[in-house]
DNA sequence: GTAAATATTTTACCGACTGAAATAAATATG
DNA sequence: CATATTTATTTCAGTCGGTAAAATATTTAC
């Protein structure tokens, strides 16, 4: 008979180590347990524990494999440790104006299955929005003859203002209504939780826990698409500010009373980077037709359009600007350039990276580093799933212990 | 007999209850146990253990007057508790080009004595930097009869790189050489533990200990003396960045290719807001002679003068353009504005505010509250000794467990 | 085969925290 | 005025996460 007499340690705290290892376990690769325990300055004894908890939930395993010992070769061999990415499958939802993205992936991360469900209009009703998520994960999930029920998670990435933890919108673009609470309406159409958060935050969170942020404890990651976003991870977290609506790096002024934004106000980064911009700049230039791309744009510069290289130049001249101005205020370890599908070498060129270097206070420490990642066009729906499986991994490290006898 | 077995739990997250408590009573000024408990999440029985620690340490007292309950009038009344102000003295300094300002505070940031020390020289090497401390420390203290050891701590504020945490200079203008560390220099000349970092940084501390962002968790210090600093708050940490170099507002561009500044680049805010940047502008509108002070300035605009009225205008416009950035990134509760002497009613104008508003992103809430805080001239050295109070509160409460029977 | 080296697990114990019960100190009520 | 009621704080016994040290496991060196 058990009494279930005094205490669990306030749920803040609880759990946190046991967390901390899975990430470390994520963010190597494999990993043996004296590493652990030296790399999170903790006692083996504490990884011995955590490990083997996190094993009996299915979330690690060892590895066949052994990795040689730091010093010699005498001793007992390291055991390596590594995520089982069988167990939990997790999808990832990106809501654009006319398709939402979905992806499954295992808990490590890799890709399952993924599917593109057409939407009839770009802004919905709350119910509306959660029926369409409903049917496309439906779709994918009968792909690799699945049901929803089968996910461990569900994340959902959407352009607006979320408060991610409470799933509250409080406005997007997707969405005909502001301030709608998802909690309940996620949780009585899906069977499995289901998480919403803002587009660039969940791209931060894939390049932390896959890609080039992994294992960093402070980046930014600026998203390049229509507009310019941005996500930061300060001390190993997401920033998300005191409302929900900072990282606004897109509508940062470059300019006082600068060009016209979509904003509607004057001078913003975007206004001079974005896609719209862009195209904007070039009607001037008397090809007024039928420009629709950035990557003509591009097209045209290599084909020696001056007209086109200057636009795509001072485009780059103002990013670099922006960009410099970040390293100046959070000095990040590195910043992520991120990009799904436009053309954006110019915003990566040498003269960039010169006006960059050119507008950051100089120290005796190196720039940080200035990492390009070109995704694919699932660049959105990914980060949606890292999300989810950051997620799934502490609701996972929380029932073990609520379960536990 | 005392067996030192097992376990001091890992040092980091060791006391983090008790120092939350103090914290919480130092941001409240008197608050009751079950207060405390509330507000910090946590069981009265916690609170207890906590406090009682706390008032053998000397650093808390019960009060005399009482508290009115939550509810009616009955039961027991609540004790109030707040901070033992007399039983530990601190001094603050800030190391400027021609002087030391020191300050003796008292344990609830009361002021107890001040002195200025004249410096020979803007840049000493780190011994007679020491020296110098020392001196200054000595004269201070002997304005009350006491002597340096005395002094529950020391801390030193310095324009320059500084990685805190190890009270490591990388470079400050005050010092001939790059990259010293200080702890062991300080150690031997003072008999006291001694903390030293950036200036703009000791501010944000100040406002966060006893100014206007008290109890506040993200909030931004913006000051303005010659040049323009930055302090950043988040999560009710001091964010120093990845090499201790953030934080560099006056240094973001607010114009690709403008103005030169101090630093060597162009089109910084610094260049446009500075002091220098003001009186710059102003030889250029004939009164070349002997503009000094930018009082002056702001006497002749307040006289009629045009020209001076909007070189004060032009800068509130670029002040204003960069606020509303640091709102965009940051989302934080609030934005303090710090000044010591320098006049800067151009830099709260209306007209600024209106910029700020209008360069904001709109969102449903409200725009982040900004606050004027005039400080006199030792707001520095005040801000160096908010940052001592807190490191030694740190350090005597570690001392609490580790001397505890 | 035995010694030395290294990794992991086990053991015994510490300390921070908690819920529940006990205690303290006031007011309300008759 | 005694007693019930209410609220604040303290005491108590127990849980949980963590640790150091010892024990155990598994390898190579000799």
């Amino acid at each position: 008979m058990l009494k279930s007499k005094a205490s669990p340690v306030s749920l803040e705290q609880r759990n946190t180590t046991r967390i901390r290892v899975l990430e470390h376990i994520r963010a190597k690769g494999s990993v043996s347990r004296i590493d652990i325990a030296s790399a999170l300055q903790t006692s083996p004894a504490t990884v011995t524990a955590a490990t083997a908890d996190l094993i009996s939930a299915g979330l690690v395993k060892e590895t066949e494999s052994q990795a040689q010992s730091k010093s010699g070769k005498r001793g007992r061999p390291r055991v390596l440790l590594q995520l089982d990415g069988q167990m939990h499958l997790v999808a990832g939802l990106k809501v654009a104006r006319q398709v939402i993205s979905v992806i499954l992936v295992d808990f490590e991360g890799n890709e399952v299955a993924s599917h593109k469900y057409a939407l009839d209009q770009a802004r919905m009703s709350p119910q509306k929005f959660v029926s369409a998520i409903r049917e496309a994960l439906e779709e994918t999930c009968s792909q690799i003859d699945r049901s929803v029920a089968h996910l461990a998670g569900v994340s959902i990435g959407v352009a607006g203002l979320v408060d991610a933890n409470r799933n509250f919108v409080h406005w997007s673009s997707s969405i005909t209504e502001r301030n709608i609470d998802f909690s309940h309406l996620l949780s009585n159409k899906l069977p499995c939780p289901a998480f919403v958060d803002n587009d660039a935050n969940l791209v931060a969170k894939a390049e932390q826990l896959f890609g080039l942020g992994k294992g960093l404890e402070n980046f930014l990651v600026v998203t390049i698409e229509h507009g310019v976003g941005l996500g930061i991870v300060l001390d190993g977290k997401l920033y998300r500010g005191e409302r929900g609506c900072g990282a606004e790096f897109g509508h940062t002024k470059v300019q006082l009373d600068g060009a016209l934004c979509q904003c509607g106000q004057r001078g913003c980064l975007e206004a001079y980077v974005g896609d719209y911009a862009l195209l904007r700049e070039m009607t001037v230039t008397g090809h007024t037709n039928d420009m629709e791309s950035v990557s003509e744009i591009h097209d045209r510069a290599n084909s020696g359009d001056d007209r086109a290289s200057s636009v795509l130049a001072r485009a780059g001249q103002m990013f670099g600007l922006g960009i410099s101005n970040l390293i100046n205020l959070f000095d990040p370890e590195c910043i992520i350039v991120s990009g799904a599908q436009m053309s954006f070498e110019h915003l990566c060129s040498s003269e960039v990276m010169t006006r960059i270097r050119n507008g950051v206070v100089n120290v005796d420490a190196p720039l940080p580093q200035i990492k390009v990642h070109h995704w694919g066009d699932m660049m959105w729906a990914k980060g949606a799933a890292a999300y989810g499986i950051e997620q799934v991994s502490i609701l996972k490290v929380k029932e073990l212990t609520s379960n536990a006898p």
